[in-house]
DNA sequence: GCTACTGTACCGGCTGGACGGTACAGTAGC
DNA sequence: GCTACTGTACCGTCCAGCCGGTACAGTAGC
């Protein structure tokens, strides 16, 4: 009755997922300022008014994207923990991405969570837990695995002022190599 | 709620710097939304029309602001220089301070770049280039200077996103030990 | 096979309020 | 008389949310 496409994945993407990704985009590259719903419904090719017949208010735009950010994040943790090169190198990797749609969606929640939507901290805090969880079990040693979860996090925080730097990774498996996590 | 005034500063704070330190701290605890000229004025207990008086404009508030951090930076980069524990836990330490006023001007710089405001990206690029030259002459190694400014940049992006974990920096300096860079 | 009706998906104009900025008259203290 | 404000009134723009309307697919009744 309400929610007609939960069940199966279709390959052409839906109306709903093309806003919550223009919303996203816009949360990423221009800040909760940009995403305004008029720039979020033109950014998808969709009227305002087709907008808000998917999401009723700008909040339930938030709801929708945390949640299926939620859904992205609990495959994530499962590639993470059965990654070939390691679930540290995953992650680090991953950290970087700054293409993929998960990461787009991980950025969108942190902005989300800068303006005090205790939702968008929740949401990446479930995350962060989930990740530390493997990364511990994986290394053995919480000091040395929250470590590599702050080098992730700078990596995210560097992809998202602009200040990126290409060579980062590279110096990153080499100082973890000599701490034998790589 | 956030702590404006803090002991042991000198009583007579300029309005200038009030509404600078205002700006700031709405940037920092609700994002650049709820930075409105109405709400910087109300913070600073100043009239809007006072506002107005000492910032022409918006754009000028944020050109202040980024004056004065640079100001606080080249202090900060001279206080690392000579700190009695070395540049590297002093760098990591000013990390999770998050009380201080430079760091939340630094938050608030962060908060603009985000908004892509490229002034914003150059005021930090500039702080950023600065402490890096220092670690990297102390610790006499690229790769592990750059990690420990990304170690530096986790602590900050926890911190901004309401994710800060109190034992983080003790499992840092653990792991900087190891590594024979404290 | 036609009518009447329902639900889904979407369009686009509109409004009220917030926000950035202007203008200016007044005033307290040096 | 100058600096450093206060307070009020106002303007244009932007934005969230509302609403009336369109198109069309399905379907129930006759």
């Amino acid at each position: 009755m309400i929610c007609t496409m939960s069940a199966g994945r279709a390959p052409e993407r839906s109306t709903r997922d093309r806003l919550l990704d223009a919303f996203e985009g816009l949360l990423v590259s221009g800040g909760s300022r940009a995403a305004t719903l008029d720039a979020v419904a033109a950014a998808a090719e969709v009227s305002k008014g087709g907008l808000l017949y998917h999401f009723h208010s700008k909040d339930e735009l938030v709801e929708g994207m945390l949640t299926r950010l939620q859904e992205q994040g609990d495959a994530d943790v499962e590639k993470m923990r059965s990654a070939p090169q390691g679930p540290v190198d995953f992650y680090l990797e991953t950290s970087v991405d700054s293409g993929s749609d998960f990461d787009r969606a991980l950025i969108a929640a942190a902005r989300v969570a800068q303006e005090n939507d205790p939702r968008g901290s929740a949401a990446l805090a479930a995350l962060r837990d989930a990740w530390f969880g493997v990364l511990s079990e994986h290394v053995g040693d919480e000091a040395l695995a929250r470590t590599i979860q702050l080098i992730g996090d700078g990596l995210y925080f560097d992809d998202t002022t602009g200040l990126a730097d290409p060579n980062a990774l590279s110096h990153v498996r080499d100082v973890l190599r000599r701490l034998g996590a790589l």
